[in-house]
DNA sequence: CCTCCGTTAACCGTATCGGTTAATACCATT
DNA sequence: AATGGTATTAACCGATACGGTTAACGGAGG
């Protein structure tokens, strides 16, 4: 990959990878062409040829960045930090939520890439994966104190459950195409908000006065 | 379409069928190739074009099949009749599962359908999506009982999230490729359960014990 | 006027596309 | 064995789209 792809003004290099993004997003490693990529980002096929020399660098660059960049805006939002649940699960979405509004598909084409399919790209992809998703999880649950939530509640279960909620949520305004943002973050607020009420003893409390 | 094609064996439509929904799944409606459809589903592509004339009318006849058979089997498990929310949901859920044993890629096929920008079809997938989804929402609400459940709870809510951590989790699997529907069912079969002892005033009272 | 450099139009050989055709393989009837 | 019909396909067609290259354009600095 051409350095000189980093002396290009910001504005430039984002559209750039948003256009990787999107077109990569929307179909597979071998059906999405290049030219439509240039196209997207608004620049000629021949110079985007031009930063990186072929597709499956290209593809791979795109790949690395995305993993870096999400796991760059994770740190950096404190979500590793936090003790507390909820609020290590409103740092964890405000990150993400960050993220897509700089990079609208980086979602969906992450987690094509995951799954992709394709000889070229699939084992490149499989190795550098390492940090990239969950393991969190397993030890987020061992701090929990069974004191703060309601009686007999099967915590693992309600974990699993707010994350699948959280990603279904999120999917079908992926799917939908529209990234509208900031609704998201009011869905996702109203979320927390009713989880809160519902699955902790405090939260009980007031809402049945 | 050539009636000829209901005169095929079932296993060999269903094959058909199957080899569309998963090409047109993962691909644009024009970056899905009918020779690969032709390929999944074990005939020449000569034959494939012999029971329908061309590739709009093999994706329209898809679309239109996908939603017969999603309403057919929604109203044969009577998910519709149900009273009891988590019952209905039960059923509907159960209807789902169904039919993606039979037609694994059905879901990812309708979505991604549903949202297609090809002027070449889109416009008459709008036209004919109709009775498809949603409606019910709203008037299963309205029949419930906010004596059944926890006090204070807020119904729309509550109902909100549980759609969406079923789509969630739907997706975690078809994202992955991996049709394990028997491991869906029991996931599902668990989040129904949780959601009674948590949702439900009876289901709190038991789990207090 | 020259040179450098970011940028692109135009090009190349090849592969793939939607769709057709003419010929096979198969099978029942005579 | 000859016949006729039907299911199925290999081979083909013109058009287009692909990944990648090249030669040239255009503007800024000297």
């Amino acid at each position: 990959m051409n350095p000189k792809f980093y002396g290009l003004p910001q504005e430039k290099q984002q559209s750039i990878l948003n256009a990787g993004f999107h077109v990569f997003a929307q179909n597979t490693y071998k059906k999405s062409p290049m030219s439509e990529i240039a196209l997207a980002a608004g620049i000629s096929k021949a110079l985007l040829f031009h930063y990186f020399h072929n597709k499956k660098e290209l593809y791979l660059f795109l790949w690395d960045t995305c993993a870096r960049i999400t796991v760059e805006e994770m740190t950096r939002s404190g979500a590793y930090e936090q003790t507390d649940l909820f609020g290590s699960m409103d740092h964890g979405m405000q990150a993400k939520l960050r993220l897509m509004r700089q990079y609208p598909d980086i979602g969906s084409f992450a987690v094509r890439a995951f799954y992709e399919k394709d000889p070229e790209v699939s084992a490149e992809i499989q190795k550098s994966m390492g940090q990239y998703l969950q393991v969190h999880a397993a030890k987020k649950l061992e701090k929990l104190d069974p004191e703060d939530f309601i009686p007999g509640i099967d915590l693992q279960m309600m974990y699993k459950e707010m994350y699948w909620a959280s990603e279904g949520c999120l999917w079908e305004y992926i799917q939908r195409g529209i990234m509208d943002i900031d609704a998201m973050e009011k869905d996702f607020r109203a979320l927390l908000d009713f989880w809160k009420t519902v699955y902790l003893r405090k939260g009980r409390e007031e809402a049945e006065k």
